[in-house]
DNA sequence: ACATACCTGACTAAAATGGTCAAGTTTAGA
DNA sequence: TCTAAACTTGACCATTTTAGTCAGGTATGT
């Protein structure tokens, strides 16, 4: 069970992001240069992010994005859903009446990993941008 | 983020473990045939759980496995770590001091990830197979 | 005009996943 | 003692996912 780069590389683009577009939209090559992260592969994360109206673009010379919200406003499973990076517990369709393995009943572990999903979007829910943004003040190590 | 079939497959078949295995050793065929997994993959899975003396084996024919401990004492963060199914979410090594990027300190997005692992594990501490016992036999759906 | 930066879609190497297959060894019971 | 049930081990493999790369665009400020 882990986290992939696109979500982990959308959080950090975004926080990038929210401490340099206070004056003028950040161009993705800042931010690849910045964090690391391969300039093809984050435009193919801003574009999702773009179409869930997580950040705004302007295009041309000095162009870039800029969040479209505060960073209060933007929760990390808005972002990490925007990427796709979905938790998944269960194996079966929860609307379904069938189980995992094809049966007529939900298998013995199913709410078991409701709840595990559960208990992770709660966590996910909760925190902000703007946590991050304190969080990463405060600690230097 | 996705939980993998070998962490789901464990768990059932140890509450099936559970409930058949007061008189005899339960046969891997059993579990196979009651669960709908495969055999030779049941095979693989048992083999580490056996390693870490999550179950017992008694080998040739009546043969089969039994828990090793009563339900209430095997966490769920037994039975996933014995399969290997890990709650990764941070990129870089923990111990050492560079960040995932490779840079000197510790990336934006660190202590997030950091916090949700302990989260995770947290849930996984607190339950046990006895919890899955008596979730079951209460829900019907 | 032209450089900068966004935009789009196709492509791909490598890893992980979810198994299967083959060839044993051990032991209960007929 | 013979045999079938059941555990044991290790190699193998197809498919899917991941984490990108690449090759072309289009828009726009200067
Ligand atoms: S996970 Fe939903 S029925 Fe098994
Ligand atoms: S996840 Fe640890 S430094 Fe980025």
């Amino acid at each position: 069970m882990k986290l992939t780069s696109k979500g982990r590389y959308a959080v950090m683009a975004l926080v990038d992001l929210a401490r340099f577009d206070t004056i003028n939209p950040v161009s993705l090559r800042d931010i690849s240069l910045r964090q690391g992260i391969s300039l093809d592969y984050l435009e193919q994360i801003f574009s999702k992010l773009k179409k869930n109206q997580i950040v705004k673009s302007t295009r041309g010379t000095q162009g870039g994005y800029i969040l479209s919200k505060k960073p209060i406003e933007i929760k990390l499973s808005n972002i990490l859903n925007a990427v796709d990076e979905k938790v998944k517990t269960v194996q079966c369709k929860k609307e379904s009446k069938k189980g995992c393995n094809g049966k007529a009943t939900k298998c013995v572990t199913h709410n078991l990993w409701d709840e595990l999903e559960t208990h992770i979007n709660t966590f996910f829910d909760k925190k902000s941008l703007q946590d991050l943004l304190k969080n990463n003040s405060e600690r230097v190590n």
